[in-house]
DNA sequence: TCGGCGCAAACTGTTGACAGGTGACAGTCG
DNA sequence: CGACTGTCACCTGTCAACAGTTTGCGCCGA
């Protein structure tokens, strides 16, 4: 018989319906295909999933409560829009949560740990002049889980793959622009000549140092102060504070969603 | 008519059940009512608080995605039991977000936001003169409330919060000795004389060391390498591939669990 | 022609019910 | 007497249906 190995049904054994579902719809959202500030129809999303709308709405739930979504009550779910402002806050967050890894691991690291971090640091350069940003931006992700996975505890891990997914919010386009590979890559070698050297307060500030570039370079990169879309702001039902203005052109989709999910009939065919 | 103003039946015209449920559930856990490591019988939250399960199951769902509880399929949801090194390294990651509060503290801090922060100082020193502990802790946590209130972002407060649950999650105890106070609130005063000299470094440096030295006390205040009550440690509720061994001793109250919320009947009782 | 009003559809919130799985107890065999 | 296996109750996971509310659309009147 044919094994698959990874995962044939052993992940409907120890993962629920309901965190697979909400692991799609974070894939969703972070890949745009669920774009910011639009509406999540459960039935829809419910039955191109091949669900019931139950664990569809616990998924839910559990996204609002990363942040990843907010929820107006009789009205709906709608993916949570990130301003300038709270990306600029989550830049200074990562960077004290970095800072820590690079400090514990300028500590604690082993030989092997840097090895890895030297080699992700080669691939980067090798990246940078061959001129190819999409393979410097993955190793950069990379480096910086590596920094994290080796320097920093279970909490940090989980936080910092939050501030992560907060921040591919605001803009998905990765902007690793030529001339930043560089001055990126060489804040890397400073955070690793400081862990090397068994310095952890260099090290950290060096760590603190790069992702305030990372902030400084997201700013230059032509981030507007304004991440708006439209001219009106009127409309608003926000449970709190913010306001996700939707007007006409937010919901371009809406008809398409009705008919998808709508008819009783259809919601029940699976 | 007499209008009870704040929440006689509005809340249940803006929040949720399940966000009520979830709050209600949240509470618990901090309060104790629901142990760390016990088990979360969803039929029997239900009957307790009037609801169904679906509610319930959403709130669980997501308390359990901030970290409050861990779920395992087929099983059931526990109160997350925090290990003696994730406390430390929670101690660490809210040094780090009060150390930059304090640092913008400092430099967008207004006066009468300086005159608010003495004021809580002074109500400390009071409760420390007079030996009122819990008064103190009181003012203690509104300082640092206030702290990041005024010079934290929303997302910053919001992860202050989360951290400060999973902290009492450890240990429940306020552990707030009498000569501690002492010391505490000097580091309090420390704070404060650098906001008000509108110098960032040397602020960011005393509100890291405050909760530094919070955590020092923490470990010295006997707390145990294991928090445990009996004399094993290897109790833990694992989401992935761990194996959460369970031994009798492990669900003293699973019977009487069994008895509140089990038959069909009772179930259906409201 | 424009504004207000009312109806209707759709969507969310909530509930009840069903099915599968897990853990424990008891009976039996070596 | 111990270990193993079969059975059973409970509990979670999932689904389908019901009720309330909001929103959009059409109609009527000024």
């Amino acid at each position: 018989m044919p094994e698959s190995g990874p995962s044939p049904l052993d992940i409907v054994r120890t993962r629920s319906l309901s965190s697979l579902v909400a692991q799609e719809i974070e894939r969703m959202i972070l890949a745009g295909t669920l774009a910011a500030g639009e509406r999540l129809n459960e039935a829809a999303l419910a039955t191109s999933l091949g669900v019931s709308r139950g664990p569809v709405r616990e998924a839910v739930r559990g996204l609002e409560r990363s942040g990843l979504v907010v929820a107006v009550r009789n009205q709906g779910s709608y993916v949570r829009q990130v301003s300038a402002e709270e990306a600029l806050e989550i830049y200074d967050i990562r960077a004290a949560i970095t800072g820590l890894a690079c400090a514990r691991l300028a500590e604690v690291g082993t030989a092997a740990q840097l090895a890895d971090l030297r080699a992700l640091v080669k691939r980067m350069e090798a990246a940078w002049r061959a001129d190819e940003a999409a393979a410097y931006y993955a190793a950069n992700l990379d480096f910086h889980a590596a920094l994290l996975e080796f320097g920093g505890g279970p909490r940090a891990r989980r936080l910092y793959a939050e501030l992560g997914n907060e921040l591919h919010l605001y803009r998905r386009r990765a902007l690793v622009q030529p001339e930043n590979m560089r001055e990126s890559n060489a804040e890397h070698a400073a955070i690793l000549r400081a862990i090397a050297a068994r310095d952890p307060a260099t090290a950290r500030a060096a760590g603190e140092a790069h992702i305030a570039g990372g902030k400084r370079r997201f700013q230059s990169t032509g981030a507007p102060p304004v991440p708006a879309t439209s001219t009106k702001t009127p409309r608003q039902a926000a449970p709190k504070g913010e306001n996700h203005d939707r007007d006409h052109k937010d919901r371009p989709s809406r008809p398409a969603d009705r008919r998808l999910g709508a008819r009783r009939g259809a919601a029940r065919a699976r």
